[in-house]
DNA sequence: CATCATCTCCTAGACTTTTAGTTGGAGAGT
DNA sequence: ACTCTCCAACTAAAAGTCTAGGAGATGATG
């Protein structure tokens, strides 16, 4: 199960978008102005971590992520889910759609997702 | 916003599952065994913090939550949708229902959540 | 060859996690 | 009253992690 802290967080967030970059191109995109051996430590922890991997590129390094979105998104729903919300994933769902500008269209894909899950459920039970 | 470390989540879940609790009482319930210090240290830690506040209770204290659930929830959630699944509700959701054992009357409970939403959507566009 | 970007090595403060050792109070036994 | 034991809190600190960045080597390029 990956875990990340803020700032790994902060940098693999920028590697999803981007699928790879050099310390350059995510010290670039981050929020916050950090120098750039800062970036470049985070991303030797990263990779020590096994969560990237890097291959030369020219003088540069070239970092990717070896952890997908999908795999950190399971872990951090999870860890919410059990340890905030108790387990009620109407709780967090609640959190999901309250006080946020979802669009009409978004919303209807999501119950759309349910519906899904509510078909499925019936043959298989 | 509250943000925790991983051991004070654990140490918080507890205390909002039992509203409140001595350094024992929590200590007893973590998954982990950890020495009575290291439960009264994060405890004070949390103290210091603010997110806990404790009474005389006899000898011992009690410790009392002072930030909600659903705080925690709002700040974890919104952190999550927007460092790991990017913005995409639909992409958090599908997490969240997906490969879990999600009974009918839950799913359905989640469906309707969403139709509410939908539907106050309509009158106050 | 000088320069510029990038890497490697290293340091350092702050925070987290964990625990050993100490103090003090309440109740039980003598 | 004195001492023993038990419990809980407090003190102190070790060990580990996280965040940040300086100093200097290196290598590609003008």
């Amino acid at each position: 199960m990956p875990l990340f802290t803020e700032r790994e967080l902060d940098v693999m967030s920028v590697l999803w978008s981007l699928h790879s970059g050099t310390v350059s191109e995510v010290r670039e995109r981050l929020d916050d102005e950090l120098a750039y051996n800062t970036v470049l430590t985070v991303l030797r922890t990263l990779e020590t971590k096994g969560h990237v991997r890097h291959e030369g590129e020219g003088k540069a390094h070239r970092y990717f992520p070896t952890v997908k979105r999908s795999e950190a998104g399971r872990s951090g729903v999870t860890r919410l889910l059990d340890k905030v919300f108790d387990g009620s994933a109407e709780a967090m769902l609640t959190h999901l759609v309250s006080d946020r500008k979802l669009s009409r269209e978004r919303l209807a894909r999501m119950r759309a997702l349910i519906d899904d899950r509510l078909r499925d459920g019936r043959r298989s039970k």
